[in-house]
DNA sequence: TGCGGATTTGCACTCACTGCCGACCTGCGT
DNA sequence: ACGCAGGTCGGCAGTGAGTGCAAATCCGCA
């Protein structure tokens, strides 16, 4: 893997890592709002100026490789069986998704979610990638049913799905110990265990 | 109305009112990124740092009374008839939240939806609203339902109407000729009984 | 008319982010 | 081994959002 990378991709890909442990680590000691990216940089060692071809923004950083999840429902669509219907496929995607999530013990992750919850920017910026995330998949899951779900219907049916995880994820982290990892991929599945309950067996 | 307020409060609500208007037609004629704050503030003749105790961001003045539909909803979940389900209440929440945004056809409501389809700033200020209402509606459905749901399944409900709804909604205004109310009524109703349909015999 | 508290606003500042451009490095051909 | 070409790095200067502060101004009320 590594071995097929020019000695310039190899450089470049440790940079990069070396700005997202420095940042968890700023962000973490010193809080979001009171680290400047030229904190981040000058511990990264690099210049001010390069972060940004690194990352577009500050809050970009919190997001690496985003698009796991995504391909990983898309895997899951794919490879559907021929009995299974719309709810049923989103439903093992979503479970899949779930599995597949050590990297959700990561520190980074931990340091996201309660970023998420407290910094307003940080927001804003999850939800833009669930909503696109929400879209790529609908396309995909309009596709694999062609004749029986159109674009809409096939939106209306992840974001219900997308919706009433992070709605039930939500209440959960609102009254939970956010420090605490094993709590929080606890309450992971908690919640698509409930909001996704009313949709197994039939319909 | 008007004229219960002080002066002091009826000359605030004009600037804020002139802010807005100003602000709607400079976004309109030369683009959202394109205008500074300073130019809003000219054109309403304020000084540029008091449009920052009229609104705490650029964004904000998008969404004036943004809890306009939340109460509407909250209103809905507070006259249910004995025998509502959660699911019932929602869906009447939603036709009452129709009827009542002839909103909908303001000059705002018309550049904001642009710009949440084109300004990332925006769409995730958008975003995070729509968070914020489904907390607050969620809080108020399972009041209302003592014993039949708890904070965390009224979250997963509301998540999924609303993701439904929205995402129905987005799919739509992506590909469509948009603004077109029959479709726009088709995209409501599909999305509703997707997103209820599952909900209906168990809670 | 004048007082007291609130509002307004100019000023200086921080920080995210961008364009520009020269300095530097690396992979490649000779 | 050497130098060239294209990509990367990073300093500099600038824009615009947003904030704290303190003086000026305004409004309601006595």
């Amino acid at each position: 893997m590594l071995l097929f990378m020019s000695l310039r991709d190899r450089k470049r890909a440790r940079t990069r890592q070396a700005l997202i442990d420095a940042a968890t680590d700023l962000f973490e000691r010193q809080g979001y709002d009171e680290t400047t990216i030229a904190d981040i940089a000058a511990a990264a060692e690099i210049g001010a100026r390069t972060f940004f071809s690194y990352f577009a923004s500050k809050e970009e950083l919190l997001f690496p490789e985003s698009d796991g999840r995504v391909r990983a429902a898309i895997d899951a669509i794919a490879t559907r069986s021929p009995d299974e219907r719309p709810a049923d496929v989103l439903l093992r995607a979503l479970g899949e998704i779930n599995d597949t999530s050590e990297e959700m013990v990561s520190p980074l992750a931990a340091l996201r979610l309660r970023l998420i919850q407290t910094v307003p920017a940080v927001r804003g910026r999850a939800l833009q990638l669930q909503l696109d995330a929400q879209r790529e998949i609908a396309k995909h899951l309009a596709e694999a049913f062609p004749g029986q779900l159109d674009l809409v219907r096939a939106a209306a049916l992840t974001g219900a799905f997308v919706g009433a995880v992070s709605g039930a994820l939500q209440a959960l982290l609102d009254s939970a110990d956010r420090a605490d990892p094993a709590a929080l991929q606890a309450a992971m599945r908690t919640a698509t265990e409930v909001a996704l309950t009313p949709w197994r067996r039939s319909t």
